[in-house]
DNA sequence: CCCAAGTCCTGGTTGC
DNA sequence: TGCAACCAGGACTTGG
């Protein structure tokens, strides 16, 4: 699933092919993926545009483009952003062209199985989805204090607090599970029942976890590949995240498996309190 | 048939 | 009583 890390992995790839070019011709369009346009002004309005930059909140990717246009893109579940990839296959979505200055095509496909992802045009500013998320959960921006300001009060379960998206921008099932592991916080736990310390603990978890995940170019445990179809690494360091069944790497106690926010999750009964 | 899961939407509950 | 905030759960999507 792609969440911040896998997210940024992308972010980074596609800026190094992609910054500074124009695009050329928009070559497939599936319309119910839109969002706050048309296919006829993704046709329309595209061609011609140079990519000015590149930039990420939480699971967002917002392609910056001249005259104050803007791509807002959501992988969803299962979306794939691939490079120069030749063949087009009955999950492309989307494809673009892009130019270079020295005329060299550069070919943008959007697959995406479950069609989850979004794809948003507009100008003035980002897609108005944007608007209600919370800091980024990785390039931080917010502190301990803030965490306890939003929690305060609150019944529904830390994991489900993580999964918010106005909370903190970025965190998704698989990081959730892994960050609770690591700070030996139960993913059932009312989130205004945590102490200061904890919160301090979760705190610090949250950016070390998701950088590792950056630091490994992102998770592929599901179907997560780059933009040049390869996998990431973070997969083979879970220590929660669909291990429910087998020993905790910590205490030895069998992992857990319940549902939390309609999401399965896996704990550890022994060590996470 | 159930499961996977990110976001959107709805409807019910709680508390001021 | 009114109203907003909060919270749970379903819809959407397709393949294993």
């Amino acid at each position: 699933m792609p969440e911040l890390p896998e997210v940024e992995t992308v972010r980074r790839q596609l800026a190094l092919s992609l910054l500074g070019k124009r695009f050329a011709t928009v070559d497939r369009v599936d319309p119910a993926m839109l969002r706050d346009c048309t296919e006829d002004q993704v046709r329309a309005q595209l061609p011609g545009r140079r990519v000015m930059s590149l930039e990420r909140l939480g699971k967002f990717l917002v392609v910056a483009l001249e005259d104050d246009a803007f791509l807002t893109l959501h992988l969803g579940m299962t979306g794939h952003l691939l490079i120069d990839t030749g063949d087009v296959g009955p999950h492309t979505r989307f494809v673009f062209e892009l130019a270079g200055g020295d005329g060299l095509r550069t070919r943008l496909e959007f697959r995406d199985m479950r069609k989850f992802g979004r794809l948003h045009l507009t100008g003035g500013a980002p897609a108005r989805r944007l608007q209600g998320l919370g800091p980024d959960a990785w390039l931080g921006g917010w502190d301990s204090a803030y965490l306890v300001q939003r929690m305060q009060g609150r019944t529904t379960p830390l994991k489900a607090f993580l999964l918010d998206q106005r909370h903190l921008a970025g965190i998704g099932n698989i990081y959730a599970d892994e960050i609770l592991w690591w700070t030996g916080l139960s993913p059932l736990r009312a989130s205004g029942s945590l102490s200061s310390v904890e919160v301090a603990r979760l705190a610090e978890e949250i950016p070390r976890r998701l950088g590792e995940g950056v630091r490994l170019l992102g998770c592929s445990v599901s179907d997560f590949v780059d933009t040049e179809g390869r996998p990431g690494g973070f997969q083979d360091r879970l220590r929660a995240y669909g291990r429910q069944g087998q020993l905790c790497s910590r205490c030895g106690d069998i992992l857990a498996r319940t549902v939390i926010a309609g999401r399965g999750t896996a704990y550890c009964p022994g060590c996470q309190h």
